[in-house]
DNA sequence: AAGCTAGACAACCGCGTTCCG
DNA sequence: TCGGAACGCGGTTGTCTAGCT
């Protein structure tokens, strides 16, 4: 592997920061500001190659750092941005200040993956297993289900295909503990807190319990059936289909059969909200990725912002 | 007490993009 | 315009620690 320049001596060290590097690296930025990385190390006095320096300021000294835990508010906004773009740590990383997209991404893969997936959704692609298991039945015709399983995501595969119980009901907010509830937070707490409804837009803080997609209706229904309210809904986190199923194409082909259905779906579906809508067929695969892109930048405006810069 | 395991997170790596001479 | 250096990002690995056996 060719390292370098700044880094392939082999003097350079590496592994864990001392608080002697700590303390030279924080006087060296607080008197000259960041920038120029790769002679940082020489001036400072650090036998650290600059991408290193730069590592350890972004994601660990820089001052106006949070270290303590994530809020649920910010649990909330990780959910919704990676449902809405995905695993771009560094955008995401953007709307929660305080926070660096190494902080988001370990975040996201420590607690935040596997707490959906215990509950039976696929932290990838948002969409509970068994949603991604019907589907998948639609998908190729005649191939064999053993050549198809290759193509799922780890997560799914770890926990509908070797596990004994891959559809978990969804947890009773009855017998969870308030720091588990806690993940999905009541809105309107989170419209007073830190986080500006701006940046969720307008369709998150109105879309919550009013969107019911069929396949989160059964989760939704599992606390209303108990007279709960729920401070949360599923489908926040949850897509559509990019493309519909082969079973929807065939009922889009006959609207007739279809015709309360949609107008059911349009109602309870903000068209602001964050879904990756059927495209019509009309429309080719790189459109309908155009428009899903379109539409998140519409409801994710802050995306499309510079971040505001600041000299350290 | 020792060994093992899983979780948390700091740090590294590779690659694409941007900058600059 | 081109090429090399620097930067930024996302994925992955390494290390530490707490809890369990």
């Amino acid at each position: 592997m060719v390292r370098p320049p700044c880094c392939d001596k082999l003097s350079v060290k590496r592994g864990v920061w001392t608080p002697e590097e700590d303390a030279k690296m924080i006087a060296f930025v607080s008197k000259h500001g960041s920038g120029n990385w790769t002679s940082v190390p020489k001036k400072a006095g650090l036998k650290r190659c600059g991408k290193s320096c730069r590592l350890r300021w972004t994601n660990y000294l820089r001052p106006d750092l949070k270290q303590d835990i994530f809020t649920p508010q910010e649990e909330d906004l990780i959910l919704k941005l990676h449902a809405a773009i995905g695993s771009r740590w560094s955008m995401i990383a953007q709307q929660l200040p305080g926070r660096t997209d190494n902080d988001v991404k370990n975040y996201w893969n420590t607690k935040l993956k596997k707490k959906l997936t215990d509950m039976g959704i696929d932290p990838i692609t948002h969409k509970p297993f068994s949603k991604l298991l019907a589907d998948y039945g639609n998908i190729g015709g005649n191939q064999k289900p053993s050549t198809r399983i290759g193509s799922l995501s780890k997560d799914f595969k770890n926990t509908v295909l070797f596990r004994s119980d891959p559809f978990p009901k969804l947890p009773s907010p009855k017998l969870e503990p308030p720091t588990e509830s806690s993940l999905f937070s009541n809105r309107e707490v989170m419209e007073k807190e830190t986080i500006p409804a701006a940046i969720l837009g307008e369709g998150f803080l109105s879309s919550s319990s009013s969107s019911i997609s069929s396949l989160s209706t059964s989760i939704c229904s599992n606390a209303a059936h108990e007279g709960l309210s729920l401070p949360f809904c599923w489908n926040d986190f949850l897509l559509e289909d990019v493309f519909p199923s082969a079973a929807d194409n065939l009922e889009n082909e006959n609207p007739t059969m279809n015709e309360n259905r949609n107008e059911v779906t349009s109602q309870q579906v903000p068209s602001s909200d964050v879904r990756y809508s059927s495209p019509s067929s009309e429309i080719s695969f790189v459109e309908a990725m155009l428009d899903q892109e379109n539409e998140m930048f519409l409801n994710f405006p802050h995306l499309m912002e510079e971040p505001s810069t600041s000299n350290y």
